[in-house]
DNA sequence: TTAAAATGTAAACATTGTCAACATAAAGTT
DNA sequence: AACTTTATGTTGACAATGTTTACATTTTAA
């Protein structure tokens, strides 16, 4: 393929990749096509060759976006070897994470505005492509070996994933000052979490400190 | 006061109130200028003469809505002559109620866009007129009957905060069809916060059935 | 009565997303 | 090699939007 002044080459992945560029570091509601065009040397419509509109190409990031966001949840909760509280932890923290680097995008993922996206796009459902999924089977692993109390594990994981959806929109959308705490405050939230979750008929595996100090479970 | 064709009379109100009509139905986003004038029979730039820009509109919405807002909560937490459980448990429900039924001014209130208007309002900062100020010193106040457990009463507020936020978050952005069972989730979700709050060295008051009957303090 | 302040309008501006008509390059066909 | 088709980019226009400036009218106050 031979490069000239006319055809760029690579179009289409140049905007994406400038658009997460933008987002990295400013509201995706700032970005503009001027933005795109000016970035890529193009004409501000050269974006349609590519992209049915603006809108397009946003769901093109979200269904991206869900891609990388899924690297942050799903690997950890799927560490076999590890005990399933440990993994659970570790998931939870790097969910926090991801939404503290990379608000825009956690915003964009989660916002209403593209709720459509969510509803529609086949990748994002599958199951081997959402953390929601992953928490829920590893829900009812810990439920099918015992760990976890018998209940709706669709119900547990919705209120697990509320707290965690909660802690990190208060942090990223500047509800208080309380970013420096956060970490404080998840290690006592998976606390609180894993006491309502636990049933007391085990011994819980874990490695992590705090675990085995706080809960006591009767045998 | 003579109304006549070309003053109003009470134009700066009514722009309010057009807009609060709007966000009633539809996201704030999509308010502009043009339908405020419309529908006041105005030139498009009349409201400049009112409000310095569309963002101040929005901001004296913002500052309006959460004086709505705390009406929800903090009187259902005030109420005197009832159990400290009982109000949290109205205050709670009233909470996802308001989001349910305002969920664009929900989203105006709690969102990232207009946060500084959170952080530089006098009025929304004031103890008598915020959510989370009511909500704090009701677990104070059960921390001082002995209730609830001695610990950072704001960090205790923030994890409460977290729940409902994500919960009413979940719901109102559409994240997944949890409507019809939310009252549901939110039952369980408040037997998690009070069994991750209370302390097991009293009997609890309280007239909510399931208290007594998932909760079991000792004496 | 008159000057000042408040409140409205009209016309223009730059920016935005979008589209139609046109231009150029690449790929495929004969 | 010549021609056609497809892909990709440009130019110029459009309406909608928030905003500003200059001007008009009404109310208020001295």
């Amino acid at each position: 393929m031979i490069k000239n002044d006319y055809h760029h080459g690579n179009l289409k992945e140049e905007f994406l990749r400038i658009a997460f560029d933008f987002i990295a570091k400013d509201d995706v509601e700032n970005l503009t096509l001027k933005i795109l065009s000016d970035a890529t040397g193009t004409s501000r419509s050269a974006i349609y060759r590519h992209f049915s509109s603006k809108d397009a190409l946003i769901e093109t990031m979200i269904i991206k976006g869900f891609k990388e966001f899924d690297t942050y949840i799903s690997p950890l909760l799927r560490e076999t070897g590890k005990p399933l509280i440990d993994r659970c932890y570790m998931s939870g923290k790097s969910y926090l994470e991801f939404a503290k680097q990379n608000e825009n995008l956690y915003r964009l993922l989660f916002g209403k505005k593209y709720a459509h996206i969510r509803e529609n796009s086949l990748s994002i459902k599958d199951e081997n492509c959402s953390g929601f999924s992953s928490l829920k089977l590893a829900i009812e692993e810990g439920q099918k070996s015992g760990i976890l109390k018998k209940e709706d594990s669709f119900h547990r994981t919705i209120l697990i994933w509320s707290s965690l959806h909660g802690l990190a929109s208060l942090i990223i959308d500047g509800f208080m000052d309380i970013d420096k705490i956060y970490p404080e405050l998840y290690d006592k939230m998976f606390q609180d979490i894993l006491a309502s979750s636990i049933t007391n008929k085990v011994k819980l595996l874990s490695s992590i400190p705090f675990v085995e100090k706080i809960l006591k479970p009767t045998v």
